[in-house]
RNA sequence: GGAGACGUCGCAUAGUUCGGCCUAGUGCACCACCCUGCUAAGGUGGAGUCCCCUUAUAGGGGACCGAGGGUUCAAAUCCCUCCGUCUCCGCCA
């Protein structure tokens, strides 16, 4: 939710937030009739309230004769009351469904439009391509016995699959890594619960663009995360944190995700996949603090790849492109050989504070005041780097070598050989 | 899954019997000041969160006793639903 006084005080930018991020902009003047409705429905109930309870302390002290007329005053003001109270609790959800549709303030450095006008940051290495016949990570996954693509559909359908053997070990070994590597930064390190309640899952704005993506289970009304971002925001959900020294933790579970509306794009393998493994950063800071943490995981982000050996991109993500939260994001795509073209692996986003301010996570100001604080997340590792890294390694016997980074992970490996 | 007990302003508790002197008391912890010659005690005052109005960051008002409904002129208190905690029993890949 943005801060409803920039909404009040500086409505245009609010409107052209909503322009750049191709939203609608007539939602503003809609938000702004709503909230001057919401403050006379409010002005009005607590004027009739401040009588009644004016009113009510004569009847508690009135004798037993002059009760009944007091009593029968009473009845008219709670009526009263009554109407005012259910005009505020309608003006309020009005503007709650209005407020729901404006997305977070768009940094200004972001550029307009959609998924194509990303403005590249960064590009690292070579888009490398191989003088034999190269292999896609499919093929390279199923020759190293690494992946069961057959059996993962057997038993739970479509984008689903078994990692076997050094595949498994591989996942393990780049999430190992990851986790050395946030360790080492100061994060503290969660293993998260997958399923959530409502209140989280409608917190954290999954339910809102993402709802048709979310795995619902009915019969205990709970949802499965489709990233710990989501337990990890939730964390200190209506709480005051102590943020002079930025929290910082990892999350660490498997996320599922439906791919509703997704039908037909990338069937092939594992590059996108109902469920997978993820180390997710999350970043709790002061708002004037929270650039400078959006920097801190992007290069986190980096050196992860760099460790991977990957060829990689950094990118700028279009206003149009960001979710409902995040003021502004940076995608990090690795090249993927078979493709030839780059392909996000990681992901982090500055929410600024308006994931926070739904949240009611809050930290105390020097006034001694509390205000929102800002929140930032970000991948440390997760399965899909798999198919970059099998691929980008590969050698023309269909062997993979290890990056020296990961060998001590997977026990001095260097070369994954394939299994006959 | 069954039975029972319980959720009060940071922590601990009083208040719930018989609805209205609850504007929610007390202790601890906390903050400021005073006193005090000292790893302490004592005194005074303050202090929660959210929101509205006016506005000088001073004030006025409203809401909040796990959450949401209901009864009532009036609910921490009575009723219902939900959530959670604890105890016992059952079950448990």
């Amino acid at each position: 939710m943005i801060d409803p006084s920039l909404l009040r005080e500086q409505p245009e930018s609010v409107r052209h937030s909503q322009q750049v991020r191709g939203d609608s902009v007539d939602v503003v003047d809609e938000a702004l009739a709503a909230d001057a409705s919401r403050r006379a429905a409010i002005g009005e109930f607590e004027r009739l309230r401040a009588a009644q309870n004016a009113h009510a302390s004569l009847v508690g002290k009135a004798s037993k004769e002059e009760r009944p007329a007091l009593i029968a005053q009473a009845k008219q003001a709670s009526e009263q009351v009554k109407a005012a109270q259910a005009a505020v609790g309608e003006a309020e959800s009005a503007l709650d469904a209005v407020m729901s549709r404006i997305g977070n303030l768009v940094h200004p450095s972001v550029p307009a439009g959609g998924e194509q006008d990303f403005a590249l940051l960064s590009t690292h290495g070579t888009e490398r391509t191989f003088d034999f016949a190269a292999r896609d990570h499919v093929e390279l996954a199923e020759g190293l016995k690494a992946l069961d693509l057959q059996r993962g559909v057997k038993v739970s359908g479509s984008r689903f699959y078994f990692l076997s053997g050094i595949g498994m070990r591989l996942e393990l070994a780049i999430m190992l890594m990851g986790l050395d590597e946030v360790l080492a930064d100061g994060f503290t390190p969660l293993v998260t619960p997958t399923l959530v309640r409502p209140e989280v899952m409608q917190g954290t704005g999954f339910l809102g663009e993402h709802a048709a993506e979310v795995y619902h289970l009915p019969a205990d009304d709970l949802f499965l995360t489709g990233t710990s971002e989501v337990a990890l925001a939730g964390f200190h959900a209506d709480e005051i944190v102590d943020v002079e020294q930025p929290l910082r933790y990892a999350g660490w579970s498997t996320c599922y995700r439906r791919e509703a509306g997704s039908a037909g794009r990338d069937t092939r393998g594992i590059l996108r996949v109902h469920q997978f493994n993820k180390l997710e950063m999350f970043s709790y800071v002061k708002p004037d603090q929270a650039e400078a943490e959006h920097d801190r995981l992007r290069a986190l982000q980096e050196r992860m790849l760099q460790a991977c050996e990957l060829d990689y991109r950094v990118i700028d993500v279009a206003a149009g492109d960001l979710g409902s939260s995040a003021s502004r994001k940076f995608d990090i795509e690795a090249w993927v050989p078979s493709q030839g073209t780059y392909r996000e692996l990681t992901s982090t986003s500055n929410c600024t504070t308006f994931q926070a301010r739904r949240l009611g996570t809050r930290y105390r100001t020097e006034t001694g005041r509390t205000a929102p604080v800002a929140t930032l997340n970000g991948t440390a590792a997760t399965t899909r780097w798999l198919v970059a890294i099998l691929e980008t390694h590969q050698q023309p016997d269909g062997s993979v070598r290890v990056p020296e980074r990961l060998r001590p992970y997977l026990g001095g490996l260097e070369v994954l050989e394939p299994v006959a």
